[in-house]
DNA sequence: ATGGCTGTTATCCG
DNA sequence: CCGGATAACAGCCA
């Protein structure tokens, strides 16, 4: 369940290994992920290319590659909540819920997604309507004020839509809030300038903090992993990422709040749970 | 075992 | 147009 520090971290991983690759054979298992395409068109366009390299917009990692004509073209992937992307050897089994993968000449890249919620399309309108990435210089604090203004919803509402600012979910929301010292319920188009600015710090600061954390522990494809989430909380990861940054308030309630000792507290808020401490997360 | 949770987001409805 | 609820789906946990 992958945000944008696990997307990034796994194109990090991904990016020296598609380059110069020939795609010799696709397979398609599920076409849900494909809508609006259908298994026999990603065949035909993508049997025969070449990859060229990986990159990541929002939540999406982008695929590029040439076809044989000499025409570039991109390959759309979202992970959804169950998404994974990695490359194994051909002579293994496809898991389960495998749904689409492709021959590279002895190894194989496999899309898997046991819940379907993710994309796997040659639709580049999957990136229409999204807003600035929040670690560009693009993402400013004028853009974060114009997403929030006039807004009446709650302002963690707003941070997970991602034309306002892409890459948030429901961790690092509940994580750039309590950074910020900000209500998560607190109503969106009230935030003063000083809030927003401590806001926009915190998106920056939690998203940073969790790339620089992953790249340090690396992915773990191993069974029981999902090869994404190396900043949880349960209890294995804990050992292994013994000294690195935790979770503040996700998954932590009834726990104390490591800046001013206060309670986490869990809500629901549009359906989702919603961790903040009650003690320093007050504003709004 | 049954029901309630889960990292996403598209779509529906008022 | 907005905001809230629901649905898409499978697995895990109490």
């Amino acid at each position: 369940m992958p945000e944008l520090p696990e997307v990034e971290i796994l194109r990090r991983h991904l990016a020296p290994r598609l380059p110069g690759r020939r795609v010799r054979e696709v397979g398609i298992l599920q076409s849900r992920p494909l809508r609006p395409g259908t298994a026999d068109a990603m065949k035909a366009a993508l049997t025969g290319v070449e990859l060229t390299g990986i990159g990541r917009r929002a939540k999406y990692l982008v695929i590029g590659f040439t076809c044989p004509t000499g025409d570039a073209g991109c390959l759309y992937v979202h992970l959804g909540m169950t998404g994974r992307l990695y490359v194994t050897s051909a002579g293994q089994r496809l898991p389960r819920h495998a749904v689409a993968w492709m021959e590279l000449g002895g190894d194989r890249l496999v899309f898997e997604d046991a819940r379907r919620f993710g994309r796997f399309t040659l639709d580049a309108g999957v990136l229409d309507d999204l807003g600035p990435e929040p670690l560009d210089e693009e993402f400013t604090v004028e853009v974060l004020a114009a997403g929030l203004k006039g807004s009446r919803s709650p302002v963690k509402t707003r941070l997970l839509d991602q034309s306002v600012v892409v890459g948030l979910g429901n961790i690092y929301v509940c994580e750039a809030l309590h950074w910020a010292g900000l209500s998560p319920f607190a109503r969106a188009g009230s935030l003063g300038q000083e809030a927003v600015e401590r806001l926009h710090q915190a998106i920056r600061k939690v998203l940073e903090e969790a790339i620089e954390v992953g790249q340090k522990l690396g992915l773990d494809f191993g069974a029981g992993s999902d090869g994404l989430f190396y900043f949880g909380s349960d209890a294995t990861r804990g050992e292994a990422a013994s000294g690195m940054e935790r979770f503040r308030v996700y998954d932590r309630e009834g726990q104390e709040c490591v800046r001013c000792g206060g309670v986490i507290r869990r809500e629901d808020l549009g359906g989702r749970g919603t961790y903040f401490c009650g003690g320093c997360q007050r504003v709004g």
